[in-house]
DNA sequence: CTATATATTTACCGACCAGTACAAAACTAG
DNA sequence: CTAGTTTTGTACTGGTCGGTAAATATATAG
């Protein structure tokens, strides 16, 4: 039964498109943290109001969360594919590039939304700055794991303390967020990644 | 004329010790972020009420100035003495190694308050925010007068592009700070720290 | 058409925001 | 003592915060 064919909504159709809203959201909550935006920024950004934004996206808190995996799929793509490259030395280069390219590209805001969502914060935020952490802890585990596969591929030689490899680049990333804040431009970060790889086991 | 000896104040006395009361508030903006903090977490970390705290600091925004003023004297003194180290390998030791035990220090907020004072935020808080980004690049630059002395002082090879050195020196630092917040610890944060060495030319 | 379901608009809620007016309190100067 | 000065506690301001109730508008199902 029931003709799927076209768009078969019950009730009036939505007026806006819900993921360029999440995309204007991501942008605000980006530029001024989970404690920074208000729920006026919200729906002047997003071109609708209140009741439609809690009834798309459930309230701010949610929404700010919904933003953020927005965010590691679209304009923080290039952590996952970067872990897929064939030795250590080839997964760092290109996280380090790809930061340095993405944190001060000037079509959105600087930095990452990972690292400055939610850093300092009131109470109020506890539950998205808990996120955040994870987020930032689950990435740099990811960096462990590869790290540790690859010293028994034998890329990486078997004296590497894997845990501090990964968290000396997670620092550096991490770094390189405070840093498109602060101005620098992506050929300034491209420097920076450089001279990290430096330090790095061949 | 005019008796000097005993503290010739006139009218009542302020009844807290601004010091005090400064560093309290110092560390709620430290944990909370000016955004996230209020002027109720603010009288009653430092045991005032509004009216009192009006009068000794002016308002909200000049008080943060003057908890970062402490606090680069303060918790971040190991900065400036850092830069007077004999050599630029041992300026960069001694910040690395000093940041990594300040920062996971557990007596004071995680992190540091110029980083995550103000990094994303509300128009509010833009005039801090710009505070905490020149402070930022304040420091880099003292490392970056640093290394060049060094060059011409000879510990450091001509060929060095003192820019991109103090410029990682400052994005490791920077890292630092995040990690703390993520709960890393002042021993990891050392290990961090010794990799970062590795990239540094002696 | 009617009935039902969902989205939109407007107007509102109590709570909290940063900041202040005012009067009582506590000191010094004479 | 009185006069002058500054800080204190209390109470209040207009504005904004996150969130919602209720009525209206627009779609589908039959």
């Amino acid at each position: 039964m029931s003709a799927v064919g076209s768009s078969s909504h019950v009730g009036r159709p939505r007026a806006f498109d819900m993921d360029t809203a999440l995309e204007k959201a991501l942008e605000v909550f980006w530029r001024k943290g989970y404690d920074g935006t208000s729920l006026s920024d919200l729906t002047e950004a997003m071109g609708i109001n209140k009741p439609s934004l809690y009834a798309a996206f459930g309230n701010k808190e949610q929404l700010f969360l919904k933003a953020i995996e927005l965010y590691e799929s679209r304009p923080c793509a290039f952590f996952l594919p970067a872990l897929e490259k064939p030795t250590a030395y080839q997964v760092a280069e290109h996280m380090l590039y790809g930061a340095a390219m993405t944190m001060a590209d000037q079509a959105h805001p600087q930095g990452c939304v990972v690292v400055q969502g939610a850093l300092s914060c009131s109470e109020a935020a506890a539950v998205v700055k808990e996120a955040l952490i994870n987020r930032r802890l689950e990435g740099q585990q990811k960096l462990l794991e590869r790290f540790e596969r690859a010293k028994t591929e034998g890329d990486l030689p078997a004296s590497v303390d894997a845990e501090t490899l990964a968290q000396y680049l997670g620092t550096v990333l991490q770094g390189m967020a405070i840093q498109a804040n602060n101005g620098a431009t992506s050929e300034q970060l491209r420097k920076v990644a450089e001279m990290t790889l430096l330090a790095f086991p061949r």
